[in-house]
DNA sequence: GTATAATGTAGACGGTGTCAACATCATTCT
DNA sequence: AGAATGATGTTGACACCGTCTACATTATAC
C-alpha cells in the first residue's frame, strides 16, 4: 500500500488521496472522480496530488494496485481460514472469500477492473495483477488434478472459475439485471449458492 | 436504435453521435469520451449534440440502451438458430452468442455495464434491461425444469449463468488477469469450452 | 405560405487536468 | 551545527470540457 512514513507537509498526503478516492467512487461514482475535488476535501492546494501521482491514471492504477494486493490477501486468508488442505475446499472458500470482499469494497473492485487502467499499466500494477493470479491459477491447477473439470484445459478452467465471482460482483453491484435478479435473496446465502455452483466441494472432503 | 429520418441539417445526428461515441470508446477508452470532441469530429458546432442528448450521461444511458437491445437480439438469434427446442441447447447457445457479442462490441458491453449509467437510469433503458433479462431468465427456468441445478433457487442460477458470459467478457476484454489467462488460446474455443461449462449439453439433446 | 417547432450556432461560465515557477520543509553531508 | 539538496506544497496559467442562454436557420404543420 505504498507505506509513507508521516514526517513531511500534510502527514500522509498519498493514503489520504487513495483513501479518499475510494470513499468518492463509492458514494459518487468513478465519474464524479476529481483530482481538484479531492485536494480541497484534503484541505490542500489544488495540485498537491499531482506530486503524489503523476496524473489521474496514475492515481486510478494505483488504487488498483491496492486493490489487488487486497483481492489476494482476502482470498488466500479465506482459503487458510478452512484449516484444510483440500484444494476444493480451499478454492471453495477463496471464491467465497473474493466475492464478498468485492462486494464489501465496491470502490476497490470497480478500480481493479476499470477499462482505462488495464491500457497503461505500470509495473507495480502488473506485479500485484501477477501475485492474485499465481495464487488462484495454482489452487485452480490443484482441483483439475483432484478431478475437477478434466475435459477442458487449464486456460480454460481458469478463466470459468475466475468469471463466476468477477461476474456476480459486477452484476449484484452495478448493473440494473443483477439487482433484479438478485432482489429479496441474503446476500450471504447467495455467495455460498453462486460459489458451490462453480466449485463443488466433494462428499468426502 | 431510435430511428432518426435524415430530414435536417446535420442529417441524423443522434445516430452519428451514438456511432462515434462508440468509436471514441473503442479506441480510446470510455474516459477519453467527450461531446466537445465528437462533435469535432462530426464537423458540428460544439453544444450541437446536447439537443439530442440533455447531458453526457443521457448519451451513455442511450447507448446502453442500444446496447442492451443489440445484446437481447444477438442472444435470442443465437438461440433459434440451433433450431432446437432443447433448453439445454438453446441456453448453450445463447450463452456464446452473448459472450461472442460482448468481445465484438467491446464499447455496447462496456456501455451497458458501466457504474453511472444504472445509477441514473431512464424508462427506455429499464425497459431494455427488462427484455433482455426476460428472455434469458425464461430459458434459465426452462433448463431448471428440465433438471439443471435443482439444488438451488431461480435466482441463484440465474445470477451464476449469466456471471459466466459476464464476468469472462470482462476479464478478456479489460483486465491483464484474463488476458494473460487466456493466451494463446483460440477465443472461439475458449468460449465454447467455457460456456459448456456452464451450461453442458445433456447427451441425448 | 406563413406560423411553429426542431435543429444547429455562438458565446459565456465554472470546473477540471496538467504544467511551470516559486516557496517551504526535511534530510543528508561535511 | 549549518549549508546543500531533494521532497513536498502553493500559486497561477492554459487548454479543454459540460452545460446553459440567446440567437439563427431549417423543416414541418396548418
Amino acid at each position: 500500500m505504498n507505506v509513507q512514513i508521516k514526517t513531511y507537509h500534510h502527514g500522509n498526503l498519498a493514503e489520504a488521496v487513495l483513501s479518499r478516492a475510494a470513499e468518492v467512487i463509492d458514494q459518487e461514482g468513478i465519474e464524479a472522480l476529481s483530482l481538484r475535488g479531492i485536494a480541497k476535501d484534503l484541505g490542500v492546494s489544488h495540485s498537491a496530488p499531482n506530486r503524489h501521482f503523476k496524473n489521474k491514471a496514475a492515481l486510478l492504477s494505483a488504487l488498483a494496485t491496492d486493490g489487488w494486493q487486497k483481492a489476494a490477501s482476502a482470498t488466500l486468508e479465506a482459503a487458510d481460514a478452512t484449516g484444510s488442505d483440500n484444494p476444493h475446499v480451499r478454492l471453495n472458500a477463496m471464491g467465497r472469500g473474493y466475492l464478498r470482499w468485492a462486494m464489501e469494497n465496491r470502490a476497490l473492485f470497480r478500480s481493479i477492473y476499470h477499462p482505462d487502467v488495464s491500457r497503461q499499466a505500470s509495473e507495480e500494477l502488473e506485479a500485484a495483477v501477477e501475485k492474485f493470479s499465481a495464487t488462484v491459477r495454482a489452487e485452480i491447477e490443484a482441483t483439475q488434478k483432484d478431478g475437477r473439470h478434466p475435459e477442458v484445459s487449464l486456460s480454460v478452467l481458469t478463466i470459468f472459475t475466475n468469471a463466476v465471482p468477477t461476474g456476480a460482483a459486477m452484476l449484484l453491484l452495478d448493473s440494473l439485471v443483477g439487482q433484479q435478479m438478485a432482489s429479496g435473496v441474503d446476500p450471504e446465502v447467495l455467495i455460498e449458492q453462486v460459489i458451490n455452483l462453480v466449485v463443488p466441494i466433494p462428499k468426502g472432503a
